[in-house]
RNA sequence: GGGAGUGUUCCCGAGCGGCCAAAGGGGGCAGACUGUAAAUCUGUUGUCUUACGACUACGAUGGUUCGAAUCCAUCCGCUCCCA
């Protein structure tokens, strides 16, 4: 199996500008692609993560890939499908993102020079000249058509500044860069970006009267079309100072039933025969494929030893209801010898405030080592300490080791 | 530049000068059912308080009033129409 069919049987491809012509050149020869990252955060989330999958495929085809770091895009900011303009950030800020986005990849991509090109487009896209670029570059682009692309028309509504209207040019003017310079053929991204991919193919086009590629692929979207990867604490993220090995292989462990196979296809390299066996999969049987899915991945962005642990560990607290080391803990103090669950649970953090705290003990929501907690009065003394700790779990998922302070 | 709107709690959105901590929906949290899933049903969702209640909140600042999310003035942001 050729790479784009293992793309195309994983259900990754979105759009191509010319299906047979890439498919013919992925096939025969050895591509020059790039992928773009705007240099957004300090750390890479699962939207990036399945791009670098991506890449890591193709260059195991024997591709070669231009990762391009967005220093000089994200000066900008791309409205593609946002509803709000983004918040600007500072130019260290910017750089600071962009290495941090390089160290992570080099996790996941050979970097060595002959296999892999590392470019940021600051380098060009900073010093360009206003009118020079106008007229090069501008006269390419027909307003009309641009505001008419899909990825506006939100921003149609709610107002689009001159500053991110020219997101497209610049991601245009950086395909024909590397067109120009590596002699690049083709660039791949999300499916938000098509509209900004055209933009470039089409700019190559004009300005250099070549034919250059383009193709995106299926963002990682659940059952209901909504964007995986976010929680109501933000994204799924790489670094795992922003986010544990076990909370990430939680979020893993806990996707919808419809989701598995979907994210098994997207964001592992098990064989595809292998994941299409699962297919037929239900029930409890459904349950072992997210197993699956929340170990290859957690050993694949941390490591065996993470995935291993964070498997042990919720199988102890869900199976057996046993204690573990992972848990997240906190230190708390005795006064008097005795602590109210009340205030214990909010110097856990588990409830933010009093009137929180009371809600969850009130509703049944609250356990501590097991025995279900459920007057706001009651108070923990020094003897359930026996162990040095206590565990409180709060609703189903959700446990903490409180520690008592020596 | 001229004109018309608009800004409400996590989000959307309703809101009569007192009965407004503010309808409704979404989201979140908890309970039931389950498989650490989904769907469904129930409760809950500003802070402090066991509670009574107190306090802080409807873009910002002033004002009118016994009393303002609601009326007035100025300012700021956004949207639309005209230029």
């Amino acid at each position: 199996m050729t790479v784009f069919e293992e793309l195309k049987r994983r259900g990754l491809v979105a759009q191509t500008t010319n299906e047979e012509a890439i498919q013919k050149a992925l096939d025969n020869d050895r591509v020059t692609f790039y992928i773009g990252f705007d240099a957004t955060a300090d750390s890479l989330h699962v939207g990036h993560f399945l791009q670098i999958l991506i890449i890591k495929r193709l260059q195991m085809a024997g591709h070669r890939p231009i990762v391009l770091l967005g220093t000089g895009t994200t000066m900008v900011g791309d409205p593609s499908g946002k509803t709000d303009m983004r918040k600007m950030l500072t130019v260290d800020q910017i750089n600071y993102n962009a290495e941090c986005f390089r160290k992570q990849m080099e996790k996941f991509i050979d970097f060595s020079p002959e296999k892999c090109i590392v470019a940021r487009n600051g380098d060009w896209l900073s010093n360009l000249n206003y009118i020079q670029l106008l007229r090069d570059v501008g006269v390419h682009f027909s307003v009309n058509r641009m505001l008419s692309a899909e990825c506006y028309k939100s921003r149609m509504e709610k107002g689009l500044t001159f500053l991110e209207f020219n997101y497209m040019i610049m991601q245009s003017y950086d395909f024909l860069h590397l067109f120009r310079t590596h002699n690049n053929t083709m660039e791949l991204g999300g499916d938000d970006q098509w509209s900004n991919i055209l933009g470039g193919v089409e700019l190559v086009r004009r300005a250099e009267g070549k034919e250059v590629f383009g193709m995106t692929f299926n963002l990682l979207t659940n059952s209901e079309g909504n964007k995986m990867g976010k929680t109501e604490k933000g994204a799924v993220w790489l670094d795992r100072e922003k986010m544990p090995p076990y909370e990430f292989f939680q979020y893993w462990r806990n996707v919808g039933d419809n989701d598995v196979i979907k994210c098994l296809k997207f964001l592992t390299f098990l064989p595809i025969e292998e994941i299409e066996a699962m297919e037929t999969w239900e029930g409890a049987q459904l349950n072992r494929a997210k197993e699956i899915l929340a170990f290859e991945l957690t050993k694949m962005v941390h490591s065996e030893e993470d995935a291993q642990k964070s498997l042990d560990a919720a199988r102890a607290l869900f199976v057996s209801g046993a204690d573990s080391e992972h848990m997240p803990s906190s230190e708390i103090m005795l006064t008097d010898g005795i602590i109210n669950i009340v205030e214990l649970l909010k110097a856990t953090g588990l409830a933010p405030s009093n009137g929180e705290a009371r809600r969850l003990i009130q509703q049944g929501g609250i356990m501590v080592d097991d025995e279900k907690v459920d007057d706001i009065a009651a108070n923990i003394s020094a003897a359930a300490f026996g162990k040095g700790y206590v565990v409180i779990k709060k609703g189903k998922k959700v446990f903490h080791k409180a520690i008592l302070k020596a």
